[in-house]
DNA sequence: AATGAATGAGCCTTCATTCAT
DNA sequence: AATGAATGAAGGCTCATTCAT
């Protein structure tokens, strides 16, 4: 039974279905049909509305990123001093919904989806330079620069590794030691800086 | 012309094909057919030797973790005290042949296969036990063992993001900076540790 | 905003948007969508005026056939003798807008159709045999029947066969000489009968 | 019961079945399946052997280009003079075997697949050009060139115009009265010239 | 020991067609 | 009068796997 105004809706669905699918597969081997019984839709309607298997998916990891990003800008902007908003970057990285074992499986997959097709290189890399902005722009104000740029990486492998040892594991993620971890680096490393002034 | 003992030869050379396919393309997405074909044999061979796909890409997974743990028991075999056998674990994550791309997509790819495959995240978890206990053998050496546990996750969760993030990146993988970056990590935590003593 | 009376309208633009899809591609592999964008209007609304997609391409060919058809008619009423409707039919035949790619293409698909289309068939049926028709009874007029039936047939297969070889050929279809061509036979034929009278 | 030596076998009979169903569909919209199927093997045999579709086609319109062009070089070889000549491209050009109805319809398509294929094109275009060069060569021995040029056309033009009004003609193709008719043709015109000379 | 031959199963994609609005 | 929404059916193509040699 259609009925207009559609086409929003059915995006949607077809995103998250295929996150959901993407993220119970544990990797992209996932079929357009599956994605779009998961939505309650015809595969042909979800080729319809978005041209075709890779545009899905990159429309799904849009997505994903959105969520992040935009998390982490809404972070940034409520933060107080740069030790604040630093925290707010790690926590909003180890927010407990984007640390769903869907979403996570969702992320690993999508990191090596961008190994291979430009496009979702670049979409990841867009991210990952606007996320070591933000971590160097806070670092740059309390520390030299030549020790922030080296915080800011060791704060994102961190997070990216601490990612897939949870999604490799077995029981719950549990997010707050993992926030713990990092939250620890960073305060290890400023007070060794400290001290060494 | 067949000649006989020719077994150990095809599976070496059809592991080593394996493994080089999927490092080129990036991901599992490779057929029998290339493998094959890159091995310089028939497709049929592959699979008479290995009996499927899936056997083949666990003995390639299975290949690369015995070259990685091989080199790390040799490490902690010479070296001397805790410290050196951390930094032997660091080097030997970091050594130049690991960080070649092919090796670095390899090992993403089985890390998602790992996500639905129970024989490989057996086989993943096995080594990754591993090196989290020599990691926390060492550290109890000269840190208490609460500690030990944390930075012991620290390292490997270092590790393995970094390894993500080299593997994403433009341009040359710098190993270097990477083993330092850990290293530093270390020194900071044992340092900090033996200040608040 | 939807007005009355827009049927004729809606079926020319249709028609008219089917016959240069299909000279624009070179065959019949057109879609419905292709043909109602083309026309600037749903593909379900050409749906609902011709009621499905064979009689879409029917109903183009009549109009193809009745544009051609209509041009002969047109001459003949208004040629002279016989030998002067004979030139009329093929000046119709090679008329400049007939021989633009785009309905030349149209014919040969048509051609094609009609092969496995009985409703084509007969189309093209009834136009071969009225132009026959007419070309004969020209012809019975100045030569015997034996050999007017002959001619006509003759002056049929050149027309058509210099259709083809316009189409497949590169470079502008020059009308005119395949004019000369046809006209050249007709008057050989005709001279030769008269020297033997 | 797979046997080696089977490729050029199969390559074969997919050609032939691939001109048997085209001839009896009429067009090109025939799928992979119904002619492996006609073949006697799977579709994925078909593709394995030609890699798709299109390069089926193209194999099977060489094919027949081939039994048409081969032909036409025998006859040329044994014929005498240049009268002879023509005679024998005609007579090849409407061997009893080229007219059957499914040999005529898949020339048809093919003559379709050259509009929008290159490589079709290119194909026809070969053979076209050496006919034309045959019939040509022959004409200017006993006419003036510029006449050759035009008869020779002529004579192309009543071929392919014969053959489609054969093709879509209901009854047998009787191939005598087309070859009578070229001939005469052929006759008339020299003796046209001759009377002038 | 090794391979050419062959296929079944499945996936992406397209498209004519229908339906409610 | 017109269309956006939606789908069933089908086709091209790929690939792991099997089999006889």
């Amino acid at each position: 039974m259609p009925r207009v105004g559609m086409e929003p809706i059915r995006r949607k669905a077809l995103i998250e279905a295929a996150i959901e699918v993407i993220g119970a597969r544990g990797n992209l081997d996932v079929t357009m049909s599956q994605i779009a019984k998961s939505a309650g839709v015809s595969p042909a309607l979800a080729h319809h509305y978005f041209g075709g298997k890779d545009q899905l998916f990159l429309a799904a990891m849009r997505s994903l990123l959105n969520d992040y990003g935009g998390g982490v800008s809404a972070v940034l902007r409520t933060s107080g001093g740069p030790r604040e908003r630093i925290t707010g970057v790690i926590k909003q990285s180890f927010r407990v919904d984007q640390f769903e074992p869907a979403i996570v499986a969702a992320w690993l997959a999508f990191y090596v989806l961008a190994q291979s097709n430009a496009q979702a290189r670049r979409l990841l890399g867009v991210y990952a330079h606007r996320l070591n902005s933000n971590l160097v722009d806070a670092l740059t104000r309390i520390t030299p620069r030549r020790d922030a740029l080296r915080i800011a990486e060791g704060i994102a492998a961190l997070i990216d590794g601490l990612y897939i040892r949870r999604a490799l594991k077995d029981g719950p993620p549990d997010p707050a030691s993992a926030i713990a971890l990092v939250e620890h680096y960073v305060d290890t490393e400023l007070t060794i800086l400290d001290s060494h002034r």
